[in-house]
DNA sequence: CCCTGATTCGC
DNA sequence: GCGAATCAGG
């Protein structure tokens, strides 16, 4: 697979939603987490919270790249600290994304605009983008990025009921992927339990899923379906 | 162990 | 430019 201009979306896209790699990896297909975490740092999607590097106060040089590559820069006096996390937006009651899942599907979405922007705006920080993060004035940061990107709709993953439980995305090569409830009702979700290794269900589901066959002409009620079937309890 | 992202470096 | 290998924290 190749790094088109379309999966290069999709990559930032995922990336700035806050999707991990491996998540990412697996929606694109084809590449690996690695590959999306270097292709990201290509593109410049710049570091998200990472747990090795949360550091910020090296007090005596701790552990250095074995290999500096590259020498150090020219003496840069940055005046200005860099805005790593967002900075306390004033009186901003972080407000409870609560998805309605019966909520309109089509609706004029209603742009988060800053809609208190009756008060005079401060002169620097300007807007606060889509993954929190700040965006500066021009001036003291790089590229515009004004482009909106013509991102692809992709299915929100609401935490309504779900929440605690296995969703798609979830589902990894050791998940047992047996399917609780019928694909569609909102808490329709994956079993979860870690898998019986080599199958892609967990002893128990495997139990289910794999029976011995019985001497012919035996009679037996039908084993119940994953889904498909009609509706079990 | 599992997960994460960061970095390096041969291709 | 790419991404496997490696590193290192949670």
């Amino acid at each position: 697979m190749s790094w088109t201009d379309e999966r290069i979306d999709q990559l930032k896209g995922m990336w700035e939603r806050g999707l991990t790699a491996s998540q990412i990896a697996e929606e694109l297909g084809g590449v690996s987490r690695n590959a999306v975490i270097g292709k990201a740092h290509r593109l410049g999607l710049q570091s998200r919270p990472s747990p090795v590097k949360a550091n910020d106060a090296p007090k005596k040089a701790p552990a250095p790249p074995r290999k500096p590559a590259s020498p150090a820069p020219a003496v840069e006096a940055e005046a200005a600290p860099r805005p790593v996390a967002p900075a306390p937006v004033a009186e901003a009651p972080a407000p409870v994304r609560a998805f309605t899942p019966a909520a309109a599907p089509a609706a004029p979405a209603p742009a988060p605009v800053a809609e208190e922007a009756a008060a005079k705006p401060q002169p620097r920080i300007v807007s606060v983008g889509p993954g929190g993060f700040l965006r500066q004035g021009p001036g003291d940061q790089q590229a515009p990025i004004p482009p909106a990107p013509p991102r692809r709709l992709v299915p929100a993953k609401p935490s309504a009921e779900i929440a605690g439980k296995t969703s798609l995305l979830d589902l990894t090569e050791r998940i047992c992927k047996w399917p609780m409830g019928h694909p569609g009702e909102p808490d329709f979700h994956f079993c979860g339990e870690a898998v019986n290794p080599g199958f892609p269900y967990c002893v128990e589901h495997c139990g289910r899923a794999y029976q011995a066959q019985l001497p012919r002409g035996t009679r037996r009620p039908p084993p119940p379906l994953p889904f498909g079937g009609p509706r079990v309890r």
